[in-house]
DNA sequence: AGTTACTTGGC
DNA sequence: CCAAGTAAC
């Protein structure tokens, strides 16, 4: 019998793991084990674990289908489970144990645990990634640190995407044992598993890949694929999707999103070949600015009550939906290093807790990226301004009216000027000066760099 | 994946 | 005058 411990990867269908195990020819079982606490260790609030749960639900359904019983464990800690996988492996006449490789440290130190103390094998396989991560390298032979170069790589590289079909249905197993208690409420905006997945991006590539490259910029317009929390839980493949966007016809729709998904795989990349990232180590730490501690500062931020409106309008959407545009994402954590002078940590860290989406490698890599300190860094004196992006953004002000009700009877232009808004009485006016503080952030960068020079 | 000031060349 | 391009921050 063969076992498939399925983590961040649910779905039935392009699953390396699950497919090669099902090729041995042997009975397939599934595992999935809730971990809380570990979790809460990572910064995962409860909407993702909301999130992961209905996810779970849906797989049990698609892999009964296949005739493969799902057991759900709940164990705490990561700690708990070498010891309780191996009994069952003895008890249940497991032969291999069958997974996908992990990118965050504490999941890799598992897996090691696991490869060395379980009394089977553990095989572990690269997850359905667009490319082969140990075998980009630079001319040089290096690891690359710019992404236009590195997605130019891969746009060489890329073999024609071939997603793996779900395993052939086998004679129905019965479950190894009963589940642990594991229950959440779901009260999420996204339907749960991989049909769901399939009829959004099928949506998608139809009725909005040809406009993607000019619409997914305005966060007012459904313009972006709104794919982030399947692709995040793993209920859809980078590889199921780069095969959608390969049916479509080419043009400025499709590479834009070609882009965005290569993005996703630069940060993986990174990931996977700097684990201490998932520390949250910066790339360069010499490219780390003097952060300023401020809990008032950090609350209002989190809170959306900046006196910023487009800032506060994506801070709201996020605290109420669990996500957010992406363009309003650059702004806010823009707005967190560059004006408040924040640690980046702070702000990485309140994304995960919020973000249904939430994933390690791209908010970090998102984040590394706001701050300058990661790879293609925006350089220090690059900084979003908050009016000059809702004037190009959100003209009407349609998006930040939506999440800030306060501003309604504020005209457009007002918005795009800033605050005090007269017309707004219960809306706060600009907690700092947006210019003071990013030139402030500049000057203390280059003195900083200055005196790392003089010391060296 | 930015913003700004300044130049240039068109009308 | 404006649009597009460029350099610098």
């Amino acid at each position: 019998m063969q076992l498939v411990w399925f983590r961040d990867d649910l779905r039935v269908h392009d699953h390396p793991a699950l497919f090669a195990a099902a090729q041995r020819g042997e009975p397939v079982v599934a595992l999935y084990i809730a971990s809380p606490q570990q979790w809460q260790l990572h910064d995962c609030g409860p909407r993702k674990a909301q999130w992961h749960y209905a996810n779970v639900q849906a797989l049990r359904e698609a892999l009964a289908g296949l005739g493969i019983p799902l057991t759900v464990w709940r164990c705490e800690h990561f700690d708990d489970i070498p010891a309780r996988l191996g009994a069952l492996c003895n008890e249940a006449g497991i032969g291999a144990v069958h997974c996908h490789h992990g990118l965050g440290v504490n999941e890799r130190a598992l897996e090691q645990k696991l490869a060395d103390q379980l009394p089977v094998p553990l095989h572990r396989y690269a997850d359905a990634n667009l490319v082969d991560y140990s075998a980009i390298t630079t001319g040089q032979g290096g690891l690359y640190q710019v992404f236009t170069p590195f997605a130019r790589r891969c746009r060489q590289w890329m073999a024609p995407p071939q997603p793996l079909p779900a395993p052939e249905p086998q004679a129905a197993q019965p479950p190894l044992q009963a589940d642990d208690a594991w229950s959440e409420t779901v009260d999420l905006l996204w339907p749960a598993g991989e049909q769901a997945a399939a009829r959004t991006l099928a949506r998608f590539c139809q009725q909005r890949l040809s406009a993607y490259h000019d619409d997914r910029d305005w966060p007012a317009k459904a313009g972006t694929s709104a794919l982030s929390p399947y692709f995040a839980a793993g209920v859809l493949s980078p590889r199921q999707a780069a095969h959608a966007l390969s049916q479509q016809a080419d043009g400025e729709g499709a590479q834009s999103w070609l882009n965005e998904l290569l993005w996703r795989e630069f940060y993986r990349y990174l990931l996977y070949h700097h684990a201490r990232l998932s520390r949250h180590d910066a790339l360069f730490p010499a490219k780390e600015a003097r952060w300023e501690a401020n809990d008032e500062w950090l609350r209002r931020w989190q809170q959306g009550r900046t006196g910023f409106p487009l800032v506060d309008a994506g801070m709201r959407q996020l605290n109420a939906t669990g996500w957010m545009h992406n363009r309003v994402r650059m702004l806010c954590a823009s707005f967190l290093v560059k004006d408040l002078h924040i640690d980046w940590r702070l702000g990485e860290a309140y994304f995960m807790q919020q973000l249904v989406d939430g994933d390690l490698a791209s908010n970090n890599g998102g984040w590394q990226w706001a701050a300058g300190c990661g790879a293609d860094a925006a350089p220090y004196f690059r900084s979003f301004s908050p009016y000059r992006q809702s004037e190009r953004f959100d003209p009407d002000g349609d998006y930040i009216r939506q999440w800030v009700p306060e501003l309604a009877e504020v005209p457009a232009r007002q918005l795009h000027k800033g605050g005090p808004f007269l017309l707004a009485p219960d809306y706060p006016a600009p907690m700092v000066d947006h210019k003071a503080q990013t030139a402030r952030f500049t000057a203390q960068f280059k003195q900083q760099m200055e005196e790392t020079r003089h010391a060296s």
